[in-house]
DNA sequence: CGAGTACTTGAGACGCCTCAAAAAGGGTGG
DNA sequence: CCACCCTTTTTGAGGCGTCTCAAGTACTCG
């Protein structure tokens, strides 16, 4: 449980600069806009990279924030606990994505972040990138959408928890993490990544994970998914959409 | 059911163009910043005034924006509705806040907006407070912490509906409202404006609206609060306070 | 006073939870 | 490659919280 300090700049790895408009993540999520926008991205706020082990934390409710993580590789995640020990996750990140935008506007989380998987990001100092911000309307512009399609994301996962059945939590998640990673070019032949356990699905739809285990069973007693090992396969997409509907 | 066209600019009434820095809600929410920020608000944005009788509907998903509504008296609510009918509360606004502050930023809804009260606004147009953002930093910073402030209590939310008992939601949302209203100056001696029906504290909480009379009920006889007619009562705030523990 | 809306109460059902223990999987070192 | 450990998943039995249905009561407002 030993956890490398979440902005000890001695960990950070500067060999290897890749720019970003030659990244192999340079076309994902937040990235194409630093491509686009910035030409000598990552350059002047990048401070270089970062990697962590699986379910290390990157930051807490009482951390001060000086640097933002963009994912390289693996996946991310957000979640609120309370002191008796409750969890819930808010959101999943992937590679080119923020882990936390709304870092680049208010200093004081109240939520905390840790790797999904192992994990590579690449570290930017806030300061910095604010000041860009104040420059660029363009970059400001695109940061503000980031933060704003996370929040529609959350209305979503209120409507999720406050009104569907298990079955339905499920299958919005699934679709949803389907989705995400077809928009983000991450899919490949029909598999998608799932690296979750069972557990995680639990604290993200607001179950227990022994439910999470019945409900993921009779999905394959129907044949409509196929899970093994970090990935999941979509047998039967639109028995899948008809359990989500009732959403808009 | 009949409802006033939400864009009609002929039921915009222009009489009376209170400026903002001698309105009787200048100081509260949103308008605070418009009163700092900007010696001749409302002007030049303002469009006038607006009513709405009580339940009326502002804006639907499919509604392109074109006005944006800052509350003067009443209150105002946005919500989720999926295809079957379920409704999902997701937020209410008190006198000063803006309706829906994202419509600054991207003009179309995935919810709706209804009047919860008789309902009076301000109506504004988005171009013009959209070009204002882009001419004047600290407005467009206050523009962007009041979108993020709704984030922070969507990740609330998302914590109460995924991990809470129907007791510790209702005791959450209760405190919730009180400490709204105390911020903005809107408690007067204990009691607070509580104007929800229980069909609608359930669909904020994901309940059925039975489930929370009966919490209610417990609420009275444990002699926590004491409601009547639109309004609240705090009886024991440190019991409310504990039974919404485990938050942070 | 009547009509509609909101609230209360009861009985029974169901979805999901709790507790518990066993099985399966995955990683590590010998 | 096997033995071991730790984490994750499976399965069962029983209980609780919340839902559904339904009918009756109390508001509220014209």
């Amino acid at each position: 449980m030993s956890e490398p300090s979440p902005s000890g700049s001695e960990k950070i790895a500067h060999e290897e600069e890749t720019p970003c408009r030659s990244c192999k993540v340079g076309r994902l999520g937040f990235c194409r806009f630093f491509k686009d926008v910035l030409p000598d991205a990552p350059a002047p706020f990048y401070m270089g990279r970062q990697s962590f082990l699986r379910r290390r934390t990157l930051y807490t409710q009482s951390s001060s924030i000086k640097h933002i993580h963009v994912v390289r590789e693996g996946w991310a995640f957000r979640y609120m606990l309370s002191q008796d020990g409750r969890r819930q996750i808010l959101s999943y990140q992937l590679p080119g994505e923020i882990i936390s935008p709304s870092f680049l506007f208010s200093s004081q989380p109240q939520f905390a972040g840790q790797s999904l998987t192992k994990l590579e990001t690449c570290v930017f100092d806030v300061e910095l990138i604010r000041r860009e911000c104040q420059q660029d309307p363009s970059f400001l512009d695109h940061v503000i959408a980031t933060c704003l399609s996370e929040k529609e994301d959350y209305e979503m996962r209120l409507f999720e928890l406050g009104r569907c059945r298990a079955e339905e939590r499920l299958a919005r998640l699934i679709l949803y993490l389907e989705s995400k990673q077809e928009s983000m070019d991450l899919k490949a032949n029909d598999r998608i990544q799932f690296p979750l356990t069972q557990q995680d699905i639990a604290d993200t739809l607001g179950l227990t994970q022994v439910h999470v285990s019945r409900v993921l069973r009779e999905f394959r007693e129907r044949e409509l998914i196929l899970s093994r090992q970090g990935f999941l396969e979509i047998k039967d997409a639109n028995a899948l959409r008809e359990l989500a509907t009732g959403s808009l």
